[in-house]
Formats: C-alpha cells, structure tokens, sequence
DNA sequence: CTATTTAGTTAGTGCATACTAACTGAGAGG
DNA sequence: CCTCTCAGTTAGTATGCACTAACTAAATAG
C-alpha cells in the first residue's frame, strides 16, 4: 500500500502530527469507506466501486471488482482495514484515523476552494477529491486558520475534528417533511454535479429555507418553494436532502 | 507516461483548455526540465537526479540514474522530451507547453498558500510541489483571479504566461554587484528551506532593499546590508540572488 | 429442489515506476 | 597508449495497481 513514491520515508520527518502518506488510491479507498460508513450503507467492494466511480482523479478506473479486491488485500495487508466474513469491509482503528484525516482534508479544501477561491459549488467536490491528497498537516492547519475553523464542508457535511456539533431538534430527510412547514435545508449530496446545479439555482443549499409545497408518494415527486422559487424533486433524491424545522 | 488512473480517459473533457493529465512524475519531470532550463544549467540526467532531489514528494526516490534512464526514455516514446547524442534532454514543443503549465501551477500555489493562507515562504516551495498536479484549469482561473494575476512567484520567477515583463535596466547576480550601492532583490533561490529561513530573517525577499557591505573573493564571503540588519553570505548562494538597481 | 442470477474471488497479465548489479564509452592521469 | 574514473545505459527484478476471463458461493426464481 505504500506509495512506491515514499518507500524509504521514515516516520521522523518535522512538522506536526506528520501523516502518514499512502498511496493515492489507498486515501480514496480511505475516504470512500468513511463516507460509506457515514451514509450507513455496508461497505462492500461493489458499493466501494459505485462510490469510487464518482471520483474524478481516475474517470472510471479502479472500479472493476478485482480490482478492489485486490486493493483491499493490500490495504488489509497494511492493517488498513479488515475484511469480515460478510464479504463487508471494516476500518481498523489505524486506518479510521487516517479516513478521518483524509475527509477532514477534503471537506476543508472543499471549503477553501468556494470560500476562498469562490469556485462554483458544484465543481468544488471533484476539485477537492485532488486537492486533498495534496494538503500537508501545515497547510491544513493554515486552512482551518484562514477559513476560521469551519464545522462543516459547503455542502452540510461535519468536518471530522471540527468541534461540529449536530443541530438541536430533529432532523429528517426531505422525503419525510410535512408539507406547507418551514424547514432548514442541514445537507445536500455533493457528487453529482448536474444535480447540484439544480439545487444551487433553486437555493437547496445549507441553512437555506425550503417548504414542501405538494409530496405525491405514487408519482415520486415532490415539489418544494425556497427563496428562488419552486422546483420539483425525485423521491430519492428528496431522501438525500437532509433538513431540520426552520428556526 | 500516461497515468494509469487517467488510460481511458479521452481528451473529450469538458471546462476550458482542458489539460493532458500525466502523471505525477512525468509531471515532475517536466517541471524540472523547465526550471533546469531556465537556469541555463545543462539538462543530463544527471541534473536530473539532482533536481530531483529536492522535490519532497518522494523524498529520495526515483532518483537513481536507472529510474531516470528509463522515466526518460518513456517520455521520449510519448513524445515529451527528445535524447540528444550529447546525452541532453530537450522538451519538445508538445513537452514545454505541458512543463509551461506545471511551472505556472507550481508559481501560482506557492503565491496562493503564501498570500491567500499566510504559509510561512520558506514552506512555500515544498508545499506547491504537492499541489502543482491537483489543480485543474478552472481551479487555476480562480486561483489566478484571486491573487489578482500575479506575474511572478514569492521567489521572484516569473509566472509562464502571465504577460510577465522583465524589469528595465540591467539585472545581475549577487556576487557581481558593487559594494556600497543600493539594490534591489529580483529573486531568490526557493528551493533550500533552510537558506530561506535566513534570506526571510534577513529580508532577502524580491522588491526589498539590499546592499554589498564587503566582498572578499578570497574568503568566499559576501556580507550585505538590508532593512532588518546585517549578515553574510557565501558566494556560491550569492552567485544564486539576482538583483537590479535600486530604483 | 434445481437453475439462474448476482456478488465477489482467483488466476493470469500488463504497464509504470522503482531498485541493484553489471556494462560501456569518454575524458583524465600516468 | 593504457587505465581509471565518472556518467550514463542495459539487464534483470520487484511492487502497486489496473485489466479480462474464469471460477464460486449465496440468493432467488421457477
């Protein structure tokens, strides 16, 4: 799993909290079982492979399943992960730290890139996905510092470490809200770029206000009115739009 | 060459001059080609190796003579660089426009996480050696409309393609210039953090006051004058400060 | 309960990148 | 002129990460 790039570093390099360095594709495996576990989904190497596909550094590469196979034997070689009799794929504690630190990287550069370069949102995840491989524990800390310490990636996503601290009151996905009731948009998906258009010309975004106008569960649409003005949603995708009571 | 994470990607991509993604080493190479030659230094492999060197992504590797025999040999075969008989390496047109493209991305980081993220310069260098191969073309407008389009780097290199224009009057290095008259910094080696850390103590930074208080050839020692105090310098890092008049 | 589909693994390969060890050819010293 | 050194190449090998093709085991469908 070691980068053949760093083989012969050693662990006393400078600098603080100096991270260990994978191989680029042992951080999107990392990242990728992170934000799987946090979606509650199992994490198997097919859905390993569908989160994969949706990275940019290698349009569709890697995502056949002998090669995750293999990959995760590597990974499980450098007790990165463990494979369980289930045919699921688990995070040793070595290997969740450095998930951590990974999607800590990429919700931050995600952050750094919209607020401070003012990159259109909907290009920020896929320009994160490279920059975060990139980003040394001093730069990191200069981001935090320069972005002043954000919770939250631009998308309502908690960054690891962050001190974030989930909203008070209920949250629910938007397929479930009540119609004609104010709600606080908490989170959108941040991977599908047409998608995202969508959402950020109708102010589906974070902290925005948005009401369910009309649900009709057996046509799967529903309709919603924000600040921009009204649009109809999927059902599955309404599931992913995480929202909390206005206010 | 091609990076195996990027073999099926084809050249039909979307955003504006949607740029050929090498690898990170190829990329490397490149980056030294061009820096090599802006040094007017002659580019063996050899130089190479040196160059190399310093570039923190993989500390010490691939700097074996080998490994760069046959890195080049497959940049030759993608039509990157041509072999002279002399044993030089030579960029080819196709070649120099990439290198061009490294080096403004590698210029632009290191303004960007020295003006935008407050980095410390002397890290400047190492760390846009990082993030040099995750910027993309639209990361790079902003990035570049961000700064204000800047025409050199911290250092004072100039910034390939940013309508960079040399400053009038006569430029020379360090330990050519006279004792006891005023000049201005045009640029400072970037590359050695630990010289860096002097030149910054000392205020031996591009567009700062500098002046030769003595020079003594047979000592090898040159001591200058700035606007934070006095030291001394050999002359090989001297030979490696470029400045201009003052005024 | 067998037959098929589905998910995942194993086997076998290929390429980029790295290495060490052994070779070569050009200039320096005797 | 021969030899030694130095720079660079060639040979041979290892590892990471990708693939296709062929296998297996569990779930499902008939």
């Amino acid at each position: 799993m070691t980068n053949p790039r760093n083989d012969s570093q050693d662990n006393s390099e400078t600098g603080p909290a100096a991270h260990e360095r994978l191989s680029q594709v042992a951080e999107n495996y990392l990242l990728s079982l992170y934000v799987l576990g946090e979606e509650g989904l199992r994490a198997t190497s097919g859905q390993l492979a569908e989160y994969i596909r949706t990275i940019p550094a290698g349009e569709g590469l890697g995502t056949t399943l002998p090669s995750i196979t293999g990959m995760l034997r590597r990974m499980a070689r450098e007790g990165l992960v463990e494979l369980t009799s289930t045919k699921e794929v688990k995070l040793t504690p070595r290997g969740t730290v450095l998930a951590e630190g990974m999607v800590r990287r990429h919700r931050l550069a995600e952050r750094m890139v919209v607020d401070l370069l003012g990159l259109e949102l909907h290009k920020a995840h896929e320009e994160a996905h490279r920059l975060e491989h990139a980003i040394s524990p001093d730069l990191e800390v200069k981001i935090r510092e320069t972005l002043g310490n954000p919770t939250t990636c631009p998308f309502g996503r908690p960054i690891p470490g962050s001190g974030y601290t989930p909203p008070p009151g209920p949250r629910l996905s938007l397929d479930e809200a009540e119609t004609e009731v104010d709600y606080c948009v908490d989170r959108v998906p941040e991977e599908d770029t047409e998608l995202l258009l969508f959402l950020v010309e109708l102010s589906i975004l974070p902290d925005r206000k948005i009401t369910v106008i009309e649900a009709s569960r057996h046509r799967g649409v529903i309709t919603v009115r924000t600040e921009t003005g009204e649009g109809a949603l999927g059902y599955g995708v309404a599931a992913r739009i995480w929202v909390r009571p206005w206010e």
